[in-house]
DNA sequence: CTGAAAGCGCTAACAC
DNA sequence: GTGTTAGCGCTTTCAG
């Protein structure tokens, strides 16, 4: 390992001025001509500075820790590829961990944050982590934001949800279906509740009211997805066209529709919040949504490095670029039928 | 922050006391009382090691770098996922990187070795980054293993691939399959091509030739697969099965079957290698073999922490639990044709 | 049985 | 313009 004295050494100054050369400190003036000496040495014995020694000496990492629930998750690995990118653009490194830290393992990322290991965190809180599991971390003063949720303290990043519900319904609504259901997140995810709320918004503009019973609560998973459907379209009467909060339930509704043997989208249109790789390969393919998530991850690490230079904590909305109805094989105009 | 001398002054010792009695020093005979209460300070001023001054005082980070192709890919993602539940177990952090680091940014990943950030590299090589990318790493003499792939040197684990092209033709021949192409990985990927060589063993077995040119590199996408199979299938004589190297090209494999108006699997049955969440979504549903994924990842920390901790170099292959056939909608005996 | 002190590599205040 | 030095928090050798 090449230290700076290996390279005052061989550049025949002392260590201080080494330290200030590379680090352009302002506050130095030396000949041009040292400096470029300096450089040089460095260059040539390929000095790269001990992090740890720095980070010692700084109290600071230039680290940040990715808390996901669950990388398997092609929506969460979407928001990951964004912060993955931003962090590059900052300079910051990542810290891989699962967001389930924060409650188990004795605050395993309490932890981290005393061990001095990480400037701050990013959070994206699975469905069920709710809100006080990042409390803790909040109260420790550290910089935290959370991604595609929100604690009850202000810090986070989310996605204009409520738009994009209102354009899957606009959609449907605009295909000629009054019969809409919605299947939702999570039972306490407020990312999906604004999905909700902007498919009753345009349901409500075009004069219709959801009916009761037709705005279920069921996951993020296809699983989710699949269970809600069964359980909506074996009661009495059927919607014709559902939004589905997310796009993996989104498959889940397909099979669900496959097994029972309802024919998509000519009996039943589906629509379903985020874009996915899968949209197309499924078949009908998949009518979907398109959210920003990876500027999304990229505005977290913004964000968060803004926090940790200083700035105040704060809520903010991805709006740029807009939610954005893809279009594909799922939905379609209601079959004719008498109204029920 | 607290420190091992908040520690010290709280307790009534001095700081090596404190340090040698947290760190469970063999060589330290203090009282057992003592100890106790050393440990009841600690315990009550939350002390937490400072990561930063133990690293520069061990040269020791407890930290690795991930260095990933594609997060959004699930085979990827799944592999990672071992990584991490390996990892966690072994008390090791993971740095989350992007394989090109290793390629382009002046030796992004190198420069990491030398900062002293992470005591080892874990590395997922994209099919293009060909063994040459982690050349430079390796030279470095850190401790390096490849995942899924191999370097010119030691340093890998892999899986099963030859049995996993193995059981898909078998599964296949068993049918009645006999005009069977296989639809494979990147030009050079060796992963791919050991699966092919499994499928023309158990072929061979079955006293059949391969067909030539019914053997195509295609890649791990579904665009791939997808392009791959229109080629294939605009030729002259048809195959009735196909064997697909990865899970991702296999979904493109019936997309394009799909639009050229093939029904799976009456006219063309579909197998491909690695199983996926998505497998059952599309309809039919994908006939695959399930690997290891997550125990090849969590090998391949394990394998990295011997290496660490002064192991040699090798290659080894995760064989448990081994490749299984998982059978679903997209294969089926071949329709009764005349012999082309 | 316990404490003092050196030193890991770095930055920054201060001295010359 | 450049060098000396203290000290970040820790482990470990060596004294006592």
């Amino acid at each position: 390992m090449v230290t700076l004295s290996d390279v005052a050494k061989a550049a025949g100054v002392s260590v201080s001025v080494v330290s200030r050369v590379l680090n352009d400190d302002p506050s130095l003036r030396a000949r041009e001509e040292t400096k470029q000496f300096v450089r040089a040495a460095a260059e040539r014995l390929q000095y790269t500075p001990n992090h740890a020694a720095r980070s010692l000496r700084l109290s600071r990492t230039h680290t940040v820790g990715l808390l996901v629930p669950d990388i398997s998750n092609p929506v969460a690995a979407e928001i990951i590829r964004g912060v993955e990118e931003g962090s590059a653009a900052l300079g910051l490194q990542l810290l891989l961990g699962r967001v389930e830290w924060l409650g188990s393992d004795g605050g395993l990322a309490n932890r981290l944050v005393r061990q001095g290991r990480v400037d701050g965190y990013l959070i994206q809180p699975a469905d069920e982590s709710k809100a006080e599991v990042g409390e803790e971390l909040l109260a420790s003063g550290i910089s935290v934001v959370s991604i595609n949720a929100r604690f009850t303290g202000p810090g986070s990043v989310v996605l204009d949800d409520e738009s994009a519900g209102r354009l899957a319904a606009e959609h449907l609504l605009s295909l000629g279906h009054e019969d809409i259901a919605v299947v939702g997140g999570g039972q306490h995810s407020w990312t999906s509740r604004r999905r909700e709320r902007g498919v009753r918004a345009a349901m409500t503009v075009a004069g219709l009211t959801p009916r009761r019973g037709w705005t279920l609560r069921a996951g993020y998973f296809p699983e989710d997805g699949r269970r809600a459907v069964h359980d909506l379209l074996s009661r009495g009467r059927r919607p014709t066209a559902l939004v589905v909060a997310n796009v993996n339930a989104g498959f889940g509704a397909l099979l669900a529709a496959r097994e029972l043997g309802l024919a998509v989208p000519d009996q039943l249109s589906v629509v379903a919040v985020h874009d996915s790789a899968y949209a197309h390969l499924v078949s009908p393919a998949l009518t979907t949504v398109r959210m920003p998530l990876a500027q999304l991850g990229r505005s977290g690490v913004e964000m968060l490095a803004a926090q940790m230079a200083g700035a105040a904590r704060e809520d903010t909305t991805v709006t740029e670029p807009a939610p954005e109805l893809v279009e594909r094989g799922s939905t379609a105009p209601p079959a004719a039928s008498p109204p029920g």
